[in-house]
RNA sequence: GGGGUGGUAGUUAAGUUGGUUAUAACGCCGGCCUGUCACGCCGGAGGCCGCGGGUUCAAGUCCCGUCCACCCCGCCA
C-alpha cells in the first residue's frame, strides 16, 4: 500500500504554490487537468479546488531520487489521463532553473513540481465534456453530469464565494445581537401566495403538510416570543414556474426585528450589503441607497424592479392625449375615452438610428408574444427641427396634430431622430411590453452603465385586484398599511399604501419585506378589506391571531434571496451556477432523474391515489 | 396555458435549390518525441442526424406531431 494519505499528508493546495516554496518537498492531491507527454518528459496539470500546478516527470528526476530504471514516477506517469484522481510527492522548483519558462497565465506559473512519487487513486472514463471554464457545453449535459460541472474552476470559485457569504452574514447579524433560529420546513398549508409543495402525512391519513414558502409567520411568532432580533439562512419552497432567476427551492436570508421602523431595517440591511460588496467584491457602495416610490418605478420603468444602469425611460402620455382629445389620432381618442392609457418608450436619436425598420417589426412580434395587440412606433423627423417634429414611419404620423406632437415632444424632452414605441390600452400589458423592450434594447444597444445600482422601492400598494375583481394582498395580509391610510381600508382599498419595501439591484429584486401589523383592530380592517371574516382567518391563521392576543411588539423584517445575491456577486449569468444541484425549467433534476413515480405500496401507505393527467387534445 | 431559440460523432459546430460513402475542430485510441503549457508529428476509431409519422424515386434537409434543454409572458401574497 502506498504511503500517500497514511504517511504523506497533503502539504499544499495546487493553486497556492509560488516561488517562495522552491526547494520544499510537497505532497499534492488532485485531478489530472491536462497532460503533455513529450516522451522523456511528461507534464501534468494537476487541479484541485484552489487551482493548478504543473507537475513534471522525467527519468533524470527518478534517477536523482535513486529509483531503479523503470521503477520511478516517470515510468508510471505515461498512463495518466484526464480526470484521473492522483497523488504526487515531489520538490518545488523554479521553472527557469530547470530548463523551462514561466507560464504567465498560471498563478503558480513560476514554479513546477518535480515528481518523485506518484499514486493513481482512480482512473477516469473520458469525461462527457472538458473540465474547463471556457468550454461551452449544452446545459442539459452539464446538469446530467453535475459533479463534473462542479469541478470546473468557475463553479468552484462561485461556491467558495457563496460560502464566504454565509459566514459574513452570520458574523454581521451576530455582531448586531441577532439570534439565529430555525423554523419548520413542513408546515400548515396556508392559502394565498405561491403554490405549495405538499407532503402527505402517513400518521394522519388524508392530511398534508405544506413545504414552507417562507418562514413568515414563524418569524413573527419569534417577535411575539420576545426574541427581538432574529435571522436565519433558510431554504424555501415554491411550486411555481421556473425562470433564469427562480428555482423551486431556494435560500433566503430571513430577518425580523422588534421595536423598529423602516429606517432601522434599511440601515441594518444596507450595512450588511455594503459589507458584502466590500469584502466579497472589493467595491465600496455609497449609503444611503437611492429610494423610489413604487408609482414612480411603474411610471418611468414599467416595473417594480428597474435596472437603473439602463438610461431608457417610459413616459405616460395619457393625460396629454386626453387633453388633446386624441390629437387627431383616432385610436388614441378611443383608448383614452375607454379609460385606457397611452404610454411610450423613448429611444433617443443617437441610439435610435441603430434600430432599423426591420428590427422594429421584429420587436412588434416580441410585443405580441407578451400579449400586446401591436406595437405602434414613430420617429421624430430626423431631418426636422422645432418643437413639433413630424412623426415619420408611424401609423399615427399622418393625423397626429401639431399641438399633440408639440405637447408630447415637450413632455418627453424629445429631439430629432428619437424613436418612440407606443402601447395603448391596458396598463398592465403596456408596462410589461414596454419594460421588456426597455430591457432588451438597453442590452442590445449596449446602454447599460457599469456598476452596482442599489435601490429601495417603497410605498407599494397594499392591495391588488384579484381575478374575480376582489382585493388581494399585494405583499401578504400581515403587512401594515401606512398609518395615514388606515381609514381608507374601508372606503378606498386601492389607494392604501403598505409599509412594504423591496431592495433592487441592477434590475433584480434581491430582498423584500415590510413592517407588520401588530394591532388587532388594524388587522381586522385589513381582513375586512380582503373580504374575509374573522372566522375565515381564524381557520387559516388562527394560531397567529391567538399569539397576537398576548402583547405582540411592533415589528418588521425583510428576506434576501441569497441565491440571487450570490449570482450577482460572482457575476454568474444564471441561478443554476450558484446552486449546487439545480433543477431544470421543468423542475426536474437531470442527474438523479427526479421526480419519479413511486410504488403502489408507498402510495397505499399514504392513502393516496395517483392518476395520470388527462390526455392532451 | 402562451410566444420564441436550440437538439447532427464524447464535445462544439458546418451541412447549399432534397441527390454518391454526412464534414471539421477539439477530445479519445495507437506510435514517435527531454521543456511542454491550445505541445508537436504520423496513424486510427467513433453517427438512431432527439423521437414518431408523412411527402418523395430519394429526407440531416420539406410537412405534421412529440420529447428534452434554454429564454420570455402568464404565474411567483
Amino acid at each position: 500500500m502506498s504511503k500517500f494519505i497514511v504517511e504523506h499528508k497533503r502539504t499544499h493546495y495546487c493553486g497556492d504554490l509560488r516561488a517562495v516554496h522552491v526547494g520544499q518537498k510537497v505532497v499534492l492531491f488532485g485531478w489530472v487537468a491536462g497532460r503533455r507527454d513529450l516522451g522523456g518528459r511528461i507534464f501534468i496539470d494537476l487541479r484541485d479546488r484552489s487551482g493548478l500546478s504543473q507537475v513534471v516527470f522525467g527519468p533524470d528526476i527518478d534517477k536523482r531520487m535513486g529509483q531503479a530504471e523503470g521503477q520511478g514516477a516517470h515510468a508510471h506517469a505515461d498512463v495518466l489521463r484526464s480526470e484521473f484522481c492522483i497523488a504526487i510527492a515531489g520538490t518545488v522548483v523554479l521553472r527557469t532553473a530547470s530548463g523551462g519558462q514561466t507560464n504567465l497565465k498560471l498563478a503558480s506559473g513560476e514554479i513546477e513540481v518535480e515528481a518523485s512519487e506518484l499514486q493513481i487513486f482512480s482512473r477516469a472514463d473520458t469525461p462527457p465534456f472538458q473540465i474547463e471554464d471556457d468550454v461551452e457545453t449544452r446545459e442539459e449535459i452539464r446538469l446530467k453530469y453535475r459533479y463534473l460541472d462542479l469541478r470546473r474552476p468557475v463553479l468552484q470559485r462561485n461556491f467558495q464565494l457563496r460560502s464566504k457569504l454565509y459566514r459574513l452574514t452570520r458574523d454581521y447579524f451576530h455582531e448586531n445581537h441577532f439570534v439565529e433560529l430555525e423554523t419548520p420546513f413542513m408546515v400548515k398549508y396556508t392559502p394565498g401566495g405561491a403554490r405549495n409543495f405538499l407532503v402527505p402525512s402517513r400518521l394522519n391519513p388524508g392530511k398534508f403538510y405544506a413545504m414552507a414558502e417562507s418562514p413568515q409567520i414563524f418569524k413573527q411568532l419569534f417577535m411575539v416570543a420576545g426574541m427581538d432580533r432574529y435571522f436565519q439562512i433558510v431554504r424555501c419552497f415554491r411550486d411555481e414556474d421556473l425562470r433564469l432567476d427562480r428555482q423551486p427551492e431556494f435560500t433566503q436570508i430571513d430577518v425580523e426585528m422588534s421595536f423598529i421602523d423602516e429606517e432601522d431595517i434599511w440601515a441594518m440591511i444596507e450595512g450588511l450589503v455594503v459589507r458584502m460588496w466590500k469584502e466579497l467584491a472589493g467595491v465600496d457602495i455609497a449609503r444611503p441607497f437611492l429610494r423610489m416610490p413604487y408609482a414612480e418605478a411603474m411610471g418611468s420603468y414599467g416595473e417594480d424592479k428597474p435596472d437603473l444602469r439602463n438610461p431608457l425611460k417610459l413616459h405616460d402620455l395619457t393625460a396629454i392625449v386626453k387633453e388633446h382629445k386624441g390629437g387627431g389620432v383616432q385610436i388614441f381618442e378611443k383608448i383614452v375615452e375607454g379609460g385606457g392609457i397611452v404610454k411610450i418608450l423613448r429611444i433617443p436619436g443617437t441610439h435610435a438610428q441603430k434600430i432599423s425598420g426591420t428590427e422594429v417589426r421584429k420587436l412588434e412580434d416580441v410585443a405580441k408574444g407578451m400579449g400586446a395587440a401591436g406595437l405602434g412606433s414613430a420617429r421624430l423627423d430626423p431631418a426636422g427641427s422645432g418643437e413639433a417634429l413630424a412623426w415619420t414611419q408611424s401609423p399615427f404620423g399622418k393625423t397626429a396634430s401639431e399641438a399633440l406632437r408639440a405637447a408630447v415632444q415637450k413632455a418627453i424632452g424629445g429631439g430629432p431622430g428619437d424613436l418612440l414605441f407606443f402601447q395603448l390600452g391596458n396598463p398592465k400589458v403596456a408596462n410589461t411590453v414596454l419594460s421588456q423592450l426597455r430591457q432588451q434594447l438597453g442590452k442590445k444597444l449596449d446602454l447599460l452603465e457599469k456598476g452596482w445600482r442599489f435601490l429601495w422601492v417603497t410605498d407599494f400598494p397594499m392591495f391588488e385586484k384579484g381575478e374575480g375583481g376582489t382585493w388581494v394582498a399585494a405583499h401578504h395580509p400581515f403587512t401594515s398599511p401606512k398609518p395615514e391610510h388606515v381609514e381608507l381600508l374601508s372606503t378606498d382599498p386601492g389607494a392604501v399604501q403598505a409599509r412594504a419595501y423591496d431592495l433592487v439591484l441592477n434590475g433584480n429584486e434581491i430582498a423584500g419585506g415590510s413592517i407588520r401589523i401588530h394591532q388587532r383592530e388594524v388587522q381586522a380592517k385589513v381582513f375586512a378589506a380582503l373580504g374575509l371574516t374573522e372566522d375565515d382567518f381564524r381557520q387559516k391563521f388562527g394560531f397567529l391571531l391567538d399569539a397576537f392576543r398576548y402583547g405582540p411588539p411592533p415589528h418588521g423584517g425583510i428576506a434576501f434571496g441569497l441565491d440571487r445575491l450570490s449570482m450577482l456577486l460572482t457575476g454568474a449569468t444564471s441561478l443554476r451556477d450558484v446552486i449546487t444541484f439545480p433543477k431544470t425549467q421543468n423542475g426536474t433534476d437531470l442527474m438523479s432523474d427526479c421526480p419519479t413515480e413511486v410504488s403502489q405500496r408507498q402510495l397505499d401507505e399514504l392513502f393516496i391515489a395517483s392518476r395520470p393527467p388527462p390526455a392532451k387534445q
